[in-house]
DNA sequence: AACTAATTTAGAATCTTTACAATGAACAAA
DNA sequence: TTTGTTCATTGTAAAGATTCTAAATTAGTT
């Protein structure tokens, strides 16, 4: 069984209902190795989904977030990225170009209890400049 | 020379203009091991400082980014926390009372460069449910 | 085919953060 | 000490992301 039909039995299982909308956006990120906000969800997809509202995007990353099937990042305070890939991993944020890289660690730390906190999930955030804004001097995108 | 008077050099060293209302934010911080929301700073301050005004907070806290005196802390999405401890440490975000603890690594790993990204700073985020929210059984604070 | 509860939708509301323009004040130089 | 320039403050408006709402729709079940 391939990670979407993983996902939809999920769905099913946790008496979530599976619509068109739902179907279209876990499709968007099964696979999907970038970091899309919801507005960059909405506007993918919005071309061939006509029928989709931003809403709808919202609700059914919730979704998705409570079946543990996707992470949110808040690695920047602008706004909240999507990342689809679970397999356990870092995030580097490049403070010029807003550019998100994956970080793979050699090996992943996880305790499940720190200082007596129950822990579910570990987020590391790496900021500075990336590769690619090293080599250039142009003024900051954004 | 103390913590305060070190961060009052830097203000005027880098160009920036010491006023009352950057004092009060500056005493406010130093020495402080929560993580105050701008809102906090704003209304903890305003009794005592009448003239305050949450632009200025804003404003102060920018300057205080820039000459390296705090860290923001985006851990949740609903706002940034302000860090006044640059002591390196991590943070746990309690997904049931949204409290942020800190919790001190044995060591600080800090690389200063990865994937040939340079590396400024690293955030380090613990997510779960605090020593306190394990005990009791009531719903969640917000 | 009908039923019920979940979902979708568009728009309004909320909340944090930023932008703006006028007023005020810090600092340096005379 | 006074003056002048530039930066800072203030209050409000604006922006932008996210949440809420209520009516219409639809998925999944009977």
């Amino acid at each position: 069984m391939n990670k979407k039909e993983t996902v939809l039995k999920k769905i099913k299982e946790t008496g979530f209902r599976l619509t068109p909308q739902r179907l279209a956006i876990i499709e968007y990120l099964v696979g999907n190795r970038e970091h899309p906000s919801m507005e960059k969800i909405y506007s993918d997809l919005k071309p061939q989904y006509p029928m989709l509202s931003l809403s709808t995007v919202y609700n059914t990353i919730k979704v998705l977030k409570t079946i543990g099937e996707i992470q949110e990042l808040t690695i920047s305070d602008d706004r909240v990225y999507i990342e689809p890939n679970l397999d356990p991993h870092h995030h580097f944020f490049c403070e010029k170009c807003g550019r998100i890289y994956d970080v793979w660690p050699e090996k992943q730390t996880g305790p499940s209890k720190i200082d007596g906190h129950l822990v579910h999930s570990i987020q590391v955030y790496y900021y500075g400049l990336c590769v690619s804004c090293q080599q250039d001097s142009s003024p900051a995108s954004s």
